[in-house]
DNA sequence: TCTAAAATATACCGATTGGTATATAATAAA
DNA sequence: TTTATTATATACCAATCGGTATATTTTAGA
């Protein structure tokens, strides 16, 4: 890894949380140089513009909540399980967690979804992609007979991402954990319901 | 009417789409100008700062959204019925609809929960007394005995609006009307399963 | 219709915005 | 250790930011 190289890694990782936060409009470059501590010279030698600091700075958030989430779901053996593990996953956004300043993808879809296309862009792969691997889950679920078969995999990811997404802005905005667990033993009871 | 009460007021509904859609530190004076064709001077001489018109400008955009929900719930004379209009009247937010840009709830409170308190009271507070309204319902179905008695109104409440939230989100962003229509579906059977 | 008050427009302010040209410093290969 | 290259810092740019003092226009009451 050369020096750029971590250099880019580096800023990344201190603006990722900034980004998420205060959102592309709302973080300045004089943000970015706050939270590294480097000038704008440097930024600018490593990325050609505050977008591409942006959409760096979505991927870096969303991949590790990626690899988080493999994690967990990798502990669970059922179905079930792994998309009940989603529910303590995405409650670490609320206590602190992973990403300062909440769930990057409903931040990044909010912020983005009228103003900044590339960055839309990035946003909607990252919840097709979340939308598959519950598809993915359910479906496996179904063909082990765990799930019963006349549910709609397409329809049960919907729901999950829904709730979980809608229960942070609920939760988070309220600043109440116990809002959070009211909408995810919802949760826990649609998921249990589905076979 | 005054002629400054008149402007002012000209002013809240050519910006509150504005804000919706871009969000406070998106939308710059320059913007509110451009959209209501009158300059500066007018606008700080109906408005202090641009704090108060952001302000202003989600009143107007949850007040707008408030008056239209209880005209389509005092159709219905079921507590389900009136629960399930929700879905109907949050529709609209996806198809142009009421005010642009989405749910101005979803969208203030992702904007202002990290960066701006005055404005994040006000959603909390637009919440809040979404949450009640809802629970006054559940409570009045429990009391007629159209809900059972074992519900958590407040539970019901939180989980509706995550629902409905987290639809738009994902509705939005997808730009697909299917989506939401998979997701409420699940709502309507949550809701149909309360009694 | 005249006039005082209210409302809007003009012209400006300093600060900050994203971005760049160039100088300096650090790095790594010879 | 020298040197070419890479990377960072400095100093600057025009444009835009939110905001204001003041001039002009519009309004409404006498």
């Amino acid at each position: 890894m050369t020096k750029a190289e971590k250099t880019r890694n580096f800023i990344v990782e201190k603006t990722a949380p900034i980004f998420n936060m205060k959102g592309y409009a709302g973080t300045s470059l004089n943000d970015i140089t706050a939270a590294t501590g480097l000038t704008k010279g440097s930024i600018y030698g490593n990325f050609s513009n505050k977008d591409e600091v942006a959409l760096a700075a979505f991927d870096y958030n969303f991949k590790s909540n990626v690899s988080k989430i493999e994690v967990e779901i990798s502990k669970q053996d059922t179905t079930k399980g792994k998309l009940l593990a989603y529910v303590n996953i995405y409650q670490s956004f609320l206590v602190g967690g992973i990403s300062q300043g909440g769930c990057p993808i409903l931040n990044t879809a909010i912020d983005a979804d009228d103003t900044h296309p590339a960055l839309r862009e990035k946003v909607l792969k990252a919840v097709l992609s979340w939308k598959k691997s519950i598809i993915k889950l359910v479906e496996e679920g179904i063909s082990t007979e765990e799930i019963k078969v006349d549910n709609n995999p397409e329809q049960i990811a919907l729901t999950v991402i829904a709730m979980i997404e809608g229960g942070i802005m609920i939760s988070r905005l309220t600043n109440k954990l116990d809002n959070w667990n009211l909408i995810m033993d919802s949760l826990k009871k649609y998921i249990n319901s589905l076979g």
